[in-house]
DNA sequence: CCGTTTCGTAAGCCATGACTTACCGTAAGG
DNA sequence: CCTTACGGTAAGTCATGGCTTACGAAACGG
C-alpha cells in the first residue's frame, strides 16, 4: 500500500483513535466501539478504510471479528519520511554549489 | 507542532504536491504554481497551511516570497510512526503471557 | 509615475467523506 | 426454535475544506 494511503486514511481524528485503539492488542468491533465518541457503525466504516488501507486485519471468531494492528502497513510512510532525511544532504550540496557561482539572475528554478 | 496537524495538511495530494516541490530548494510560489493542476491563489493557500503546520518557511525577497522546506516539521511525525515499532515488542510479550496462562473466558480487552 | 509582476485574502461554489438510523445476515444459547 | 449478541451494509444528511474568480497591496522597471 503507498504511502500516500496511510497518510490520507491516518488523517481523520477519529480513525485515527480506532487505530491507536488496538496499539493494545487485539480488539472486537464492540469493545472497539465502546468508549468511542462515534456509533458502532461508524467504527466499522472505518475499520473497513484502515483494512483496506492494510492498516489493520480482521480474523473471525465466532460471531465476532476480532481486529488488531499491521505495523507493517506503516513502513511505507516510514520510507516516505525517511527519504526527506536523505535528500536533504543532497540539498544542501546543490545549493552550496549555486551559491559558489552566485547565479542570480536565472536562481528563480523552473 | 503535533504530529496530528503533520498528518491531516500531508493528507492532501496537491498540498503533498507542493510540498514535494520544494524538496528541489526554495522557490518562490509563481514557480510553484507553474505546472500544478491548480490555480495560484490555491497554491498560496496550500503554503499558507503548510506553513502554519511547520512544514516549510518563508522568506521575503523584494516582492517574491520565497518558500523553502522544514524538516524538522516532520520530525514529531516520525516519533509517533517510530512508537509503533517500540510498543511491538512490549505488546509481544504481554500477548506471550495472557497466551501462557490461557486466559480465555475475559480474553477480550477493556 | 504608471504599468507589470508577484502574491495574499475574501467570497462563494461544490464535491468529498464522516456520521446517523435502519436493516439484514450469522452465531450462540436458553 | 426463538431470542439475543455481534457486526457489516445501505441510504440519506450535513459539515468540512479545496477550488475558483475577483480584488487589493507591495516591489520593480521603463
Amino acid at each position: 500500500m503507498a504511502y500516500e494511503t496511510a497518510l490520507t486514511v491516518l488523517a481523520d481524528p477519529t480513525r485515527r483513535q480506532v487505530f491507536e485503539r488496538l496499539r493494545h492488542g487485539p480488539c472486537p468491533v464492540h469493545a472497539i466501539a465502546k468508549g468511542m465518541p462515534v456509533s458502532r457503525p461508524a467504527v466499522s466504516q472505518h475499520l473497513k478504510v484502515l483494512k483496506d488501507a492494510g492498516l489493520v486485519e480482521e480474523r473471525s471468531e465466532g460471531a465476532r471479528r476480532i481486529y488488531s494492528l499491521r505495523r507493517e502497513g506503516l513502513a511505507e510512510l516510514r520510507d516516505w519520511l525517511d527519504s526527506f532525511w536523505d535528500d536533504a544532504l543532497l540539498a544542501f550540496k546543490i545549493e552550496a554549489e549555486r551559491t559558489h557561482r552566485h547565479a542570480k539572475g536565472q536562481g528563480d528554478g523552473e
